[in-house]
DNA sequence: CGTAAATTTGAATGGATTCAAACGTGGTGG
DNA sequence: CCACCACGTTTGAATCCATTCAAATTTACG
């Protein structure tokens, strides 16, 4: 649950994590605009770079929105609370990805978002977005851009996640969570977190990864990525 | 399937539909704005109103997008085809929400929109979205908003309409579906449309639907809006 | 090394699906 | 006006799958 805070931004060239920012909605608008670097450094100072352990909750639902967060590394679990008490799990959000943009909308935050692993982010108050947005419209279309793409797991969570038999499910969120450059290896991942992301129970999903495991088709070793035959996840995802 | 289209715009004062424009992102910033009333016309006249009848198709997944939609009146379903020939309902939107916005970033619609009922439209072309925010900026607010909205019912859909039993599901979109200022009353939907949008088969949504009606939970006589109890429905929802 | 947490497994139950058939209703043509 | 067809809806029975509740087992961690 403890956070770590580290100096180093994105408007710094010597800081070797720079590179994630490659994507970063507020970098790429401001090196391609024509502000003082003194302006700018002044402007992006109040961005802190933010380490979070696993399970670590960055904000909680209903609370007021005081910044938005871009992900520089890890994921993230959206969640939220139903009527009867459970949990559900709406989003899985990762690099590049913003989490909190209903806070451009002066809206309290909408879910409670919790890291699934070790997860750096940078945390970007809200005034500093008012005052960039002041000057560079452009950034909109960047804005809009995350939305969108929120939007698409949104979809995905519904047609990917919700639909199918607990094995289908379970194939389809092991391959997205894999890597593709490597063989679409995936980080270990809890058996609550799963059923909470698929809507069924721990039980059920600790038994379909077993079985998995003992058919060879993921094969994990504690503490290392696993393992998989993603043509094998595939056939199961699409039955 | 057929459609008709009408003359009457919202920059015209007489036409009697005009009412219904009050939240339009479009008509709240023009009006708002300083612009002269013969320039406003101009840019506004390529804007069509249009109705559909009921299960009329609006545009298709894969489609390149040339337009975006504001509904006046009725209901509009987005749909997406899965790999195993299977569909899924992932949105339903109504009066005031927008249609297509993956539109204003150059995609490709994500879905086919599908509707409902009867409904009336503002179609919206592309180009005259990027001749109205060049000189209005604020303009993307309101998009954030219908944005915003959009994800809140994908949320929607995950938690409410993707979770629990199939009789929970059930009650919670025809309070959902129902008018507030009316006892919750709401128009006739298809088996197939409840299913689609639960993730359940027809044969239990139907099923279910009979079962609440013999309970006298819901009530309804063809061609009518359905009544309901919506105290007992939000008591099954809640379960 | 020992305790707490996470995972796995079992057996019984309940709920949804599948496949099939029957029913009702609106619309078309004879 | 009635017969008939098409389509949506309802119902039944068997099967399958996920849940529930309980207990055993493994893993992580102080």
């Amino acid at each position: 649950m403890k956070t770590a805070l580290n100096k180093p931004k994105c408007t710094d060239k010597t800081w070797e994590g720079r590179a994630d920012c490659v994507h970063c909605a507020i970098r790429n608008q401001v090196l391609f605009a024509d502000i003082p670097i003194e302006e700018l450094d002044h402007l992006v100072s109040p961005i802190k770079n933010i380490t979070y352990a696993a399970n670590a909750v960055i904000y909680h639902s209903g609370e007021k929105s005081e910044a938005i967060y871009t992900i520089r590394q890890g994921i993230i679990k959206l969640v939220q609370y139903l009527p009867n008490g459970s949990v559900r799990t709406v989003r899985l959000l990762g690099q590049n990805d913003i989490v909190g943009l209903e806070g451009l909308l002066a809206q309290p935050y909408h879910h409670t978002a919790i890291t699934l692993q070790e997860v750096k982010l940078c945390r970007i108050p809200l005034d500093v977005i008012s005052a960039l947005e002041k000057n560079h419209p452009e950034l909109h279309r960047q804005f809009m851009l995350r939305w969108q793409r929120n939007l698409e797991v949104a979809d995905q969570f519904i047609t990917e996640f919700s639909t199918g038999t607990a094995e289908s499910r379970i194939a389809r969120l092991l391959l997205s969570l894999g890597n593709p450059g490597n063989g679409y290896c995936f980080n270990h991942i809890g058996r609550d977190d799963i059923a909470s992301i698929l809507g069924i129970t721990t039980e059920t999903a600790s038994r379909v990864m077993a079985d998995l495991q003992r058919r060879d088709i993921i094969s994990c070793i504690s503490g290392l990525p696993c393992n998989c035959k993603p043509d094998k996840l595939r056939l199961i995802a699409d039955s």
